[in-house]
DNA sequence: GCCATGGCTAGTA
DNA sequence: GCCATGGCTAGTA
């Protein structure tokens, strides 16, 4: 209950206890507050189409400053807004599978959710398990659609592209 | 000192 | 299979 708005730079509040829990609350956004860098992966990661995938890599390269792929794992191991921040359409560079809610490996139960979302959303997996490349946001694209996204006005003059 | 990574090396077939 | 990279947590002082 009580969605408390938090204010957004808590000085102190280390809300540690936060006990919670209480029962099935659960609801995303109680746990700690995102870190600066891990709220940019995520808004990042939000930009991904429906339909499409990225890489860690790519995904780090198309952060402001850019990061490392270990970085942004990190950041999506410990997404708190998952599934709502869709950190399953972000996959390992060699178009495996990856990881989901803190497993890794295509045989982990939550890993096989993460591969019948993805089809669930229209991302081709070949029979070797992995996904299509053809369907792979590269760090130019994904920047552009993130400052479209943001900017909502879609940038520059619009005209063309 | 951890990691939901990734690129490169060595060793084997 | 190893190790460099980047950001974060836990544990100590």
């Amino acid at each position: 209950m009580a969605p408390k708005p938090r204010p957004a730079a808590a000085p102190a509040a280390p809300a540690t206890g936060a006990a919670a829990a209480g029962g099935d609350g659960a609801a995303d956004g109680d746990k700690r507050t995102p870190t600066a860098y891990e709220q940019r992966v995520y808004r990042l990661c939000s930009a991904i189409p429906k339909g499409r995938v990225t890489t860690y890599g790519e995904l780090a390269k198309a952060l402001d400053p850019p990061s490392s792929a270990r970085a942004v794992g990190q950041a999506m191991r410990r997404n708190p807004f998952a599934p709502r921040v869709p950190c399953h359409r972000v996959v390992a560079a060699n178009m495996e599978i990856g990881g989901f809610t803190g497993s890794w490996g295509p045989e982990a139960a939550s890993v096989k959710r993460k591969r019948a979302m993805l089809i669930e959303e229209g991302v081709p997996f070949g029979g070797d398990g992995r996904v299509g490349r053809a369907c792979l946001v590269r760090a130019e694209e994904l920047a552009r659609l993130a400052a479209g996204k943001k900017g909502l006005a879609g940038g520059k003059g619009g005209a063309g592209e």
